[in-house]
DNA sequence: AGTATTTGACCATC
DNA sequence: GATGGTCAAATACT
C-alpha cells in the first residue's frame, strides 16, 4: 500500500515536471522564436523544443499532464490511459493494474503472500560474443535461477532468478531473465525487490559507477543507430555529458546515485554494456520528432532520478519519493516539490545536447 | 480456467 | 558440503 502510495507520487511529480517543461517550450515558442540556438546559460527549452511542434500539440500536451495529475491526486491512477505511459507503470507494475493493486489492498484481507508488489524495473543487457552465459550474467551479486518458463507468445523462456542470500539473509530480491524477441542478443532483465543482503554494501563500496548509454526511440532504433557511426560520436559526447549530470546529481542526492550495480562490475572490455532506458518509456510514442535529442530528453528525466543506484538496492523508489515528498503527500505540499530544483540539470543537459548535435 | 510466479525436491558440479 | 540448475507441483493472479 506504501509502495503504492510511493508510486503514485513519483508519477505525480513525473506529470508535474513534464507539465512544466511543456510550459516552458510553449512560452519560448510564444515569446523567444529565435532561441532555439541560445547558449546553455539560459533556462530555454530543451532539444525537444522543436519548432515543428505546434503550439495547439503543446497545449495539448500540458493539459494532457494537467489532467493525468489532477487524476492521480484524486486517486485514479489506474484509469488513466494513454499513450504517454508514465513511470510506474513499468516500474512499480506487476502486471497489475494500480486500481486494482489498491483495490485489492482493501478488498481482500487474505492478499497473496508470495507475490509483493515490490520496486520493479527492466533493464535491457545486449551480450556479445565472450559474455557469460544468460542468467549467470554478473550484475554484481549472486543469483539462483529457481524456475524457468515458457511464456506465452513470447518467443524465448523466461527465467526466474533470486538473490542467493534469500535464505541466510532474507534477501527477497528477484529478477528475471528474458531474451528479447526482436533481438535474441539482447536480454531484458526485470529486477524486483531491493537487495538487503550484504552483497549490496559491498558492492557499493567496491564497483565504480559506470554506465553505458545508447539512445534510441525503442529498441529498433537504437539498434539502428549503432549503425550510425556518425551517430556514436555524438552519442558518446552526450554519455559524458549524462555522466556528469549523473555525478553532479550524486553530490545532490546521495541516497539514490546513479550508477547501476549490474555495470558496477562490468565494464566494456567484458563486452557487457546497459542500455538505458530500461523502463518502459512510452513517452517519445507521443512525439512525432525521431529526434534523438527529444529521447534524451524523456529518457533522462525519468530513468535519472530513480532508475539507477549504485548501492545495490535497486531503484531508489521509495527514498526518492521519501525525499521529495517526505512524510506527506506531494499535493499537499507543494514545497516539497522545491528539490527538483536541483534537478533543473536536466535543462542545462538537453540544452548541451542540443548543441552537440 | 488459463497463465505467471514461486516453492521445494532432486541432481550435478566443484 | 556448498552452490546452483532443472523440473513438477503449488499457488497467485487475471
Amino acid at each position: 500500500m506504501e509502495e503504492n502510495m510511493k508510486c503514485e507520487k513519483i508519477g505525480l511529480i513525473s506529470e508535474l515536471m513534464q507539465g512544466e517543461e511543456l510550459t516552458k517550450k510553449l512560452y519560448d515558442q510564444l515569446f523567444s522564436p529565435s532561441s532555439s540556438s541560445s547558449s546553455s546559460s539560459s533556462s530555454s527549452p530543451s532539444p525537444s523544443t522543436s519548432s515543428h511542434v505546434s503550439n495547439e500539440v503543446l497545449i495539448d500536451k500540458i493539459l494532457l499532464s494537467i489532467e493525468k495529475a489532477l487524476t492521480m491526486v484524486k486517486g485514479n491512477v489506474g484509469q488513466i490511459k494513454t499513450n504517454n505511459v508514465n513511470i510506474i507503470d513499468s516500474y512499480c507494475s506487476n502486471g497489475t493494474p494500480k486500481s486494482e493493486i489498491q483495490d485489492s489492498k482493501f478488498k481482500h484481507k487474505h492478499v497473496s503472500k508470495k507475490r509483493k508488489t515490490m520496486p520493479m524495473w527492466t533493464e535491457q543487457v545486449k551480450l556479445y560474443l565472450g559474455t557469460a552465459p544468460e542468467g549467470s550474467m554478473e550484475d554484481g551479486y549472486s543469483w539462483r535461477k529457481y524456475g524457468q518458463k515458457d511464456i506465452l507468445g513470447a518467443k524465448f523462456p523466461r527465467g526466474y532468478y533470486r538473490c542467493t542470500h534469500r535464505n541466510a539473509q532474507g534477501c527477497l530480491a528477484t529478477k528475471q531473465m528474458q531474451k528479447s524477441e526482436e533481438d535474441p542478443m539482447i536480454c531484458e532483465i526485470t529486477y524486483k525487490g531491493r537487495h538487503t543482503c550484504t552483497q549490496a554494501s559491498n558492492l557499493n563500496k567496491t564497483h565504480p559507477s559506470k554506465i553505458k548509454l545508447t539512445f534510441g526511440k525503442n529498441k529498433s532504433q537504437q539498434l539502428h543507430q549503432k549503425n550510425q557511426p556518425q551517430d556514436q560520436e555524438k552519442i558518446q559526447s552526450l554519455q559524458q555529458i549524462i555522466f556528469s549530470k549523473i555525478e553532479e546529481f550524486d553530490n545532490i542526492f546521495p541516497p539514490f546515485t546513479f550508477s547501476s550495480q549490474s555495470i558496477g562490475s562490468q565494464n566494456e572490455d567484458n563486452n557487457i554494456f546497459l542500455e538505458t532506458n530500461m523502463i518502459e518509456n512510452n513517452f517519445m510514442e507521443n512525439e512525432n520528432n525521431n529526434n534523438n535529442n527529444i529521447f534524451l530528453e524523456s529518457n533522462i528525466f525519468s530513468l535519472s532520478p530513480i532508475h539507477l543506484e549504485s548501492n545495490g538496492l535497486g531503484p531508489c523508489e521509495s527514498d526518492i519519493s521519501e525525499i521529495i515528498s517526505g512524510p506527506n503527500s506531494v499535493v499537499n505540499s507543494p514545497i516539497d516539490l522545491d528539490i527538483f530544483d536541483d534537478i533543473n540539470f536536466d535543462m542545462d543537459f538537453t540544452i548541451n545536447a542540443q548543441e552537440l548535435c
